[in-house]
RNA sequence: GCGUCCAUAGCUCAGUUGGUUAGAGUACCUGCUCGACACGCAGGGGGUCGUUAGUUCGAAUCUAACUGGACGCACCA
């Protein structure tokens, strides 16, 4: 043995056996469970999957060791959207657009690139040792994958729990497609508020309207005052003459409206706002021959839109507005609206501003055909198992914020207009109306439509819908496969607090529903690894640090080569560069997976945000020299006892001891605390059995109990430190622990 | 607006039911090349536990207010 430990080279050796093997105790009739949360295949893994991916590893083998038959289910996520952007950056580095290769084409890119992904994250998470089965390995768009995708879609549709509908959605124009109210965030801005003057029709009088879009105004289709504000009251059923559009639009009385912000007077478009689309659709607004008249028949309503698919504007908008960009538009109603002298004023005004999560652009409120599926009645039963501790949340403060979600639950828009995905099985005729089946064969049958021309829906599926159902469809279902009854529901989903909503809430919804059973038993909610300082790890902030560059080490100058390559600006690149040579003055060292994933458990607190710190990963990189160091001197002795037997008090005091800390760590492991677990072991090991006890041993010459006592402390470490135990323990014991 | 969380050593964090002198890793200081380990050993310094008031025999821990910070949800045009 070394005089030091050399991690890379045992972890190769190990991780290559290991890939190859499957946990089995196939006679045990009591199983632990547990699904990946499938990476996406946009690229490599980051240090959140590392840390997630070691906590796992940690349980499946803590639980097979415990003779449990222990199965982790593996895959990766076509993420639909996130994929789509990355293969669509690399094609306009070429140049190229995704209409310029066409749909077929397009998907072919999608699929090598998802190859060369895929190849990149499965060897990642080989190399950090996860004892998961690789012939098991799933892909949420493979075959079978897309075949329980479209039966649960078609099973949710005959039971009315999907339905198709046109209405307002979040639009994001830079991707060109509908996404979900929680794929939208809030940018908090110091905005203007515009008072515009709307001319009262017949009248040489004007009300005044605060608006902070005036862009939309060309949408507008009635002006909205406070019925009890005596300011205004008396001009509710009179009508505005709409500047430029010359449209008449009535003045209505409504209490949302609050008579004392802004103006009092609200204008109303329901083309391009939510609030506004609610209002107009209570009173059925629609336009007969230039002048917008209400309703009681909701047929009637037609809110008027005024922007295309990239948010420029339409036909609906007069000649001069036509075909520019929303903020141009702005620019120039302002500018036109001034010359009128209808702008009143502008105030400054704090807004918040609906972004796309993933592409950053303004989200445009657009009318459209989606496809949604019914959520409260869902979301109750999913609460029904929560409340009756069916599934149990460590910690448990997440509860808080699962039901403060849950219990405001609105549809899910689940239908996008990108091209990765799994295709919306649905078809229509001619005249537009809509079939709902498996396959067209399935829809040809099912609604007797012979040879009635058809053509399937164009939208894919948003990509959490096939991940909601992920942990019984990985297993096999709809068919009801061996390892499906075996292993569902899982025992245990660890995943990160920023996708419950996303993720574990709707898999608990579909999972109900089609199984009649809870997807996992527990949900463990990790936090974020972020970096030393608490900050967000991304690219931009070239603060990223790559789980394989702390396994392996790096030099200073491919660090920060692969710090400031392909940067969207290209201006920070220095800054970047300054801090990384400032803070890595000698590049990375090679600290080794064992480290890492010790790390990780002591960094595994209940708290949000996770910083990660190069000293407690020095610290167990110290710690596994220290094991290492133990096992090689104990591998001097060669008189030994095959077991432990208590000889003096050094004896019976370590065993003692001992005990106390398995007690303990099993107590930690039980309740989502490995922070404490590995504190436990690294205390128990370091300053007991080595500054204590073996000192002793030395001291009074009985080390007969050295080895027995080290190849019990192998074990409880094994999960723990995977590749550094099995090595010691095939070194002095010529056996592999697993 | 509603809600959640955080503030403890230079740094990053624990503090598991309210109970001795508040802990760990790292960094720092002083000795040690004495046969496992200098990624080590033996010592050491370093904290008014964000502020204030309260509950209690006893508070880092419970309560309230405040200050500073992170986040989630819903939003007034």
């Amino acid at each position: 043995m070394d005089k030091r430990y050399n991690p890379v080279e045992v972890e190769e050796k190990w991780s290559a056996i290991w890939e190859k093997r499957r946990l089995k105790n196939s006679g045990s009739d009591s199983t632990f469970s547990q699904v990946i949360p499938p990476p996406n295949v946009t690229g490599t893994l980051h240090m959140g999957h590392s840390f997630q991916y070691a906590i796992m590893d940690f349980y499946t083998r803590y639980h097979h060791m415990n003779g449990k038959d222990a199965y982790w289910q593996v895959g990766a996520d076509h993420a639909g959207i996130a994929t789509q952007m990355v293969v669509e950056n690399n094609l306009a580095k070429e140049d190229k657009s995704k209409d310029d290769l066409g749909r077929e084409e397009f998907l072919k890119e999608v699929w090598a690139w998802k190859e060369y992904s895929e190849k990149n994250i499965t060897s990642q998470i080989k190399r950090l040792g996860c004892s998961v089965d690789w012939k098991k390995y799933r892909f949420t768009f493979d075959d079978d994958f897309n075949k329980a995708v479209n039966k649960a879609f078609v099973d949710l549709y005959k039971k009315d729990k999907i339905y198709r509908g046109y209405r307002l959605v979040n639009w994001d124009p830079s991707l060109k497609t509908a996404v979900s109210d929680l794929e939208v965030y809030r940018q908090e801005k110091e905005g203007k508020l515009w008072y515009i003057k709307y001319p009262l029709h017949g009248k040489n009088e004007f009300l005044t309207v605060a608006t902070t879009r005036p862009e939309t105004m060309f949408g507008d289709m009635a002006v909205a005052v406070n019925p009890k504000d005596k300011k205004y009251s008396q001009y509710i059923g009179e009508y505005i003459d709409l500047p430029f559009v010359g449209r008449k639009i009535p003045i209505i009385g409504e209490d949302y409206v609050d008579a004392s912000f802004g103006s009092g007077c609200l204008k109303i478009t329901p083309g391009h706002d939510f609030n506004d689309y609610e209002i107009g659709k209570k009173l059925c607004l629609h336009e007969v021959d230039g002048v917008i008249k209400t309703s009681k028949n909701i047929e009637d309503f037609e809110p008027i839109s005024i922007f295309d698919d990239n948010a420029y504007s339409n036909n609906s908008v007069p000649d001069n507005f036509k075909n520019l960009d929303r903020f141009k538009v702005r620019k120039l109603v302002l500018e036109e609206l001034e010359k009128l002298g209808l702008l009143e004023k502008e105030e400054k005004h704090q807004i918040s501003i609906p972004r796309g999560e993933r592409s950053d652009i303004v989200i445009e409120p657009k009318l459209s055909y989606q496809w949604y599926v019914k959520t409260k009645d869902m979301a109750a039963k999913a609460n029904e198992a929560v409340n009756s501790g069916k599934i149990k949340f460590h910690p448990e403060n997440w509860l808080k914020t699962y039901f403060n979600w849950m219990n405001n639950i609105e549809d899910w828009c689940i239908s996008r207009q990108i091209w990765w995905g799994h295709r919306i099985p649905a078809w229509y005729d001619e005249d537009g109306n809509a079939y709902v089946g498996l396959n067209e064969e399935d829809v040809r049958q099912t609604y007797n439509l012979g040879n009635l021309p058809l053509k399937q829906d164009e939208d894919v599926l948003d990509t959490w819908f096939s991940s909601s159902l992920w942990p019984f469809a990985s297993l096999g279902w709809p068919e009801q496969t061996e390892d499906l009854k075996k292993y569902f529901p899982t025992s245990l989903l660890i995943t990160g607090f920023d996708i419950i909503f996303f993720w574990v809430a709707r898999m608990m919804m579909m999972s109900i529903e089609f199984t009649g059973k809870v997807p996992f038993e527990n949900v463990y909610v990790t936090g974020l690894i972020r970096d030393e300082n608490g900050q967000k790890m991304s690219k931009s902030k070239g603060n990223i640090i790559d789980p394989l560059d702390l396994i392996y080490g790096i030099e200073l100058e491919d660090l920060v080569k692969k710090r400031t390559s392909n940067l969207m600006q290209e201006k920070i690149a220095n800054k970047i560069e300054r801090k990384t040579r400032g803070q890595f003055p000698k590049g990375i060292d090679s600290y080794g997976t064992d480290a890492l994933r010790m790390t990780f458990y002591s960094l595994a607190t209940h708290s949000k945000d996770i910083s990660f710190e190069f000293g407690r990963l020095k610290g167990y990189r110290n710690f596994c020299t220290k094991v290492w160091n133990a096992a090689r001197f104990i591998n001097n002795y060669s008189e030994y006892n095959q077991t432990f037997i208590s000889k003096d008090k050094s004896d019976e005091w370590i065993y003692a001891e001992f005990n106390k800390s398995i007690k303990q760590i099993k107590r930690n492991v039980e309740s989502y605390r490995l922070d404490y677990a590995i504190n436990e072991i690294y205390e128990f090991f370091w300053n007991k059995f080595c500054d204590v006890y073996l000192e002793e041993c030395k001291k009074s010459g009985n080390t007969e109990n050295l080895r027995p006592l080290l190849k019990e402390i192998l074990l409880v470490l094994h999960p723990f430190a995977p590749f550094l135990t099995e090595e010691i323990h095939t070194i002095l014991f010529d056996d592999p622990i697993l």
